[in-house]
DNA sequence: CCTCTTTTCTAACGGCGTTAGATTCCATCT
DNA sequence: AGATGGAATCTAACGCCGTTAGAAAAGAGG
């Protein structure tokens, strides 16, 4: 966009983020990344070890969006569902982003912060293990990525249903899952 | 595998799956599928419009075996509970597999006729609408097919948790979400 | 102005999906 | 048996991909 500007990982992972939203998943390649960039495609291997690695820079930012929405003292209720709003918000911002986030796993360092504040908000209200806090919040990231890349799945072309076939079935998704957490786990002090 | 079989579009889609088992989604090209059938890659496209195609067909191949072991009569948990435990055990079969059924979405055809029957199942005991019964049922497979694709995504390589961990998140996924329609969607009767 | 480091470029490699057009196979008919 | 014609496969190539080696440029410090 500047007509040019110095290189660095930041600008090009925000580039990233341009071309999937414009052209999708199927339209980035390190070429069309660089020509964004008004560079060529050698240049991004200076700043980026490779593909895949910039692949789960996009993984770990939008996780990292999600993980900054979460606010400590919530109910867990509170934060399991914020957490899916959240999520799906930024895949809908950044739709050719979920077939990126469905398939890298995000990497543990920017998982890791978060954990304590799950915990402490999901000891209360819930009898859970820590082991079982954490696969109840891993269940409804890969459910709501699961429902994204089923909306988004072929961005940037517009989804196959209309928009609210997949409004109600991401309501019914999360409430189920939540529901289930109350049901199964909900401590009766 | 046999030196010299004719070529048709089941005997790709088999040698499909063989690569996928063996070399896993990354060592899937039309190229090595067709060295696999002692074939020229252009051959393939004699019985198969293109590589997108075929990968339908293994998202399709994996449902449509998914559904074989819905049985009729069935209570809605032990439907729901029965494909969840198939699609995972298919996706174990076939690691490789994983990858594709995640990003592909299987077609309207092949899940079409089982539609009756899980309907049919689920009106007993469960006060939902139609939609809400299908709604329900593909969040079940999308939940599932992510935790697969967490599991078998770098598939031919091992899991990087042990296989305990993965059977334990699928066993809390997969309970919560029964236990969610349960509580959501029981009916008093 | 020269030197040294950092950054970008040119050029190429091998592999990918796909296509056009030539070629081979094989059943059928005379 | 030989000719015919469609079905099936092959050869060769196109443009794209991710990635790398090594040359060139840009910029900082003496």
């Amino acid at each position: 966009m500047s007509p040019a500007a110095r290189l660095d990982t930041d600008a090009i992972l925000r580039a990233t983020f341009e071309v999937l939203d414009q052209e999708g998943n199927a339209g980035l390649s390190m070429r069309t990344l660089a020509a964004r960039l008004q560079v060529k495609a050698a240049s991004l291997y200076y700043h980026v070890p490779n593909k895949a690695a910039l692949l789960r820079l996009v993984a770990d930012r939008v996780a990292g969006q999600v993980i900054m929405t979460l606010a400590p003292g919530q109910g867990w209720r509170e934060l399991l569902d914020g957490m899916a709003h959240a999520l799906r918000g930024t895949l809908r911002t950044h739709p050719g982003a979920a077939a990126v986030v469905a398939v890298q796993d995000t990497s543990p360092e920017v998982f890791e912060p978060a954990v304590p504040l799950v915990l402490s908000s999901m000891r209360v209200g819930l009898s859970v293990t820590d082991e079982e806090a954490l696969h109840l919040v891993q269940s409804l990231y890969v459910l709501v990525t699961g429902l994204a890349l089923a909306e988004f799945g072929n961005a940037p072309a517009p989804p196959t249903a209309p928009a609210a076939y997949y409004d109600t079935w991401f309501d019914i998704a999360v409430s189920t899952f939540l529901a289930g957490v109350e049901a199964r786990y909900s401590s009766a002090d």
